[in-house]
DNA sequence: ATGAAAGCGCTAACAT
DNA sequence: ATGTTAGCGCTTTCAT
């Protein structure tokens, strides 16, 4: 700012009121500012502008892990957001460790997030202590809890589970059989478990598989051809998630769909617009869709082997 | 740090320098200002701090997309590095568009980024302006050329299409297909395919199916088996990239083992190394493996149907 | 070992 | 419409 303004003879608040397009600069003048930047090749410095204006245009976002696509799609959803209102995104992944997710929230906030977005509801203590104190946004994804502590934007997980077993149960289907990965980290999946559960007995003998993630349905109908287990024929395999591969898969998959990219662009969206205008953080519930394909049907009607 | 400095009556100079862990400083003297910071919740401001030593501590990501797991995983890798390093990152997404790319690239340098990671070896006269001026480290991933603009960390991609093609020839297969996404935007399908065209004529009724990405091999197995053709007795398939379910689905998937994750701990670390020690970055040639397991297999002997 | 003071590059009153 | 000036919160000589 310093050099444009005495390349141009004008003062450096001139020069910041062109950059930053404040209405009250003569054309003239706007134009001789901005010919002076571009033959500069001035860019401002967002950390001096951070420093004087105590705002950082840059968002936090907490992610379990990069290496499941879920979480790669939902990270894209924060970005393009992010990016299209022009923030910046700063990630840093927990691997599900709640420790880690605090101390990382720690660093995002020294490196001036205003929000921050994270996964789930469970937190660690350092973490609450951490924004509770100061006023800043975060809002929790991939669940929708109205009553939890921070504003939710997700899902309502034990519905999820409802709704898929209500598919297979309109099917026919008494005996379901769940597969779901570790519960220890992850709250979501234990509430989708739960809610498959609460409306399950154990029986013998499943006529149908469901699971809890893609990925794991994926396996599942491998496993099946291996055992050459017809699918769906003589067992249906239902997943979550509605990966892209879901619907080229043999037999096409027939699973929930989850607004993933979505979530995440309502995530920043909302920081967004409480950072940029005040706008209350609302909760918000997402819907899936049973999308359903060619990997389940109904039960076969006599016993086999 | 001024209020630490108040709350013990010390100066902001030597609260500063436990803060950065400076050595003149009597152990007395550090307890009390390290209690008086905890007491306080205390957080040092990084954008003054960047604005007062010039440095951020931000390595900045330039991902073409984030809805190929491929990249999360390349992502997951630098996030990694970036952490364990003391490093912030910052991601912006390109779409595989060169111009966005340069105006992306803009964003995050103004936003303090120190150095930058992109992908391929196609740049923006914009680009390359931007970082010609300053002296900003850049290093261009998954491609391998020594004499390229910039020092580049990642793979000999035409050595990678011959690797492949090896494996095939090997089996006894002659007429090979090659299956490939969009050109246009990705260079390094380009070199994998120049690589393979190289040593191939085109001939008719392919025994083998080179797919150039392991997604592409998963729809092609997928349709293989709509089609009712078996894999690998009538058509081989072979992938790229080894993705987490290559090993999982049926047929197992042959291909190439591209190690992604560490490229992107390469790069960041290239970056950081030049950062702090002022230590060059050498391009550096990373080799993939081929992970055979089932579905290649020697070319059926006789002619079918 | 500690303190005083001068910036880092920008914005935002307040003047003019 | 434009200029002056005082910080923003930190680091860093230079003194002491």
């Amino acid at each position: 700012v310093r050099g444009i303004a005495g390349a141009t003879g004008l003062s450096v608040a001139t020069v910041s009121r062109v950059i930053n397009g404040a209405i009250n600069v003569a054309p003239r003048t706007r134009r001789q500012v901005l010919d002076a930047i571009a033959a500069a090749g001035f860019e401002p410095n967002a950390a001096a502008r951070a420093l004087s204006t105590r705002r950082s245009r840059t968002l936090g976002a907490l992610i379990p892990t990069l290496a499941h696509s879920i979480f790669a799609t939902f990270l894209n959803g924060i970005e393009r957001e992010s990016a299209r209102h022009g923030y910046a995104l700063v990630v840093a992944t927990t691997g599900n460790d709640i420790a880690v997710e605090a101390a990382r929230a720690r660093d995002l906030l020294q490196l001036g997030a205003e929000g921050l977005i994270v996964s789930g509801a469970r937190r660690d203590a350092g973490f609450e202590a951490l924004i509770a104190q100061r006023r800043l946004p975060v809002v929790a994804t991939s669940i929708y809890n109205p009553r939890y502590v921070l504003p939710t934007i997700g899902y309502d997980n034990r519905a999820l589970g409802r709704l898929a077993l209500r598919h297979l149960r309109d099917l026919g289907h008494r005996r379901i059989a769940v597969l779901h990965g570790p519960l220890a980290e992850n709250d979501r999946t234990r509430l989708r478990l739960a809610g498959v559960r609460a409306a399950l007995g154990t029986r013998p003998t499943p006529t149908a598989l469901l699971c809890l993630s893609d990925v794991l349905a994926l396996g599942a109908l491998f496993e099946a051809r291996r055992a050459t287990i017809e699918v769906p024929a003589q067992l249906s395999i239902m997943g979550f998630d509605d990966l892209d591969w879901a619907a080229v898969c043999e037999p096409p998959l027939t699973t929930l769909r989850l607004p993933t990219a979505r979530m995440g662009e309502l995530a920043a969206r909302a920081l967004i617009d409480f950072l940029d205008r005040g706008a209350p953080i609302r909760a918000c519930l997402l819907a899936a869709d049973t999308v359903v394909r060619e990997s389940t049907a109904a039960p076969p009607t006599r016993r086999r082997r």
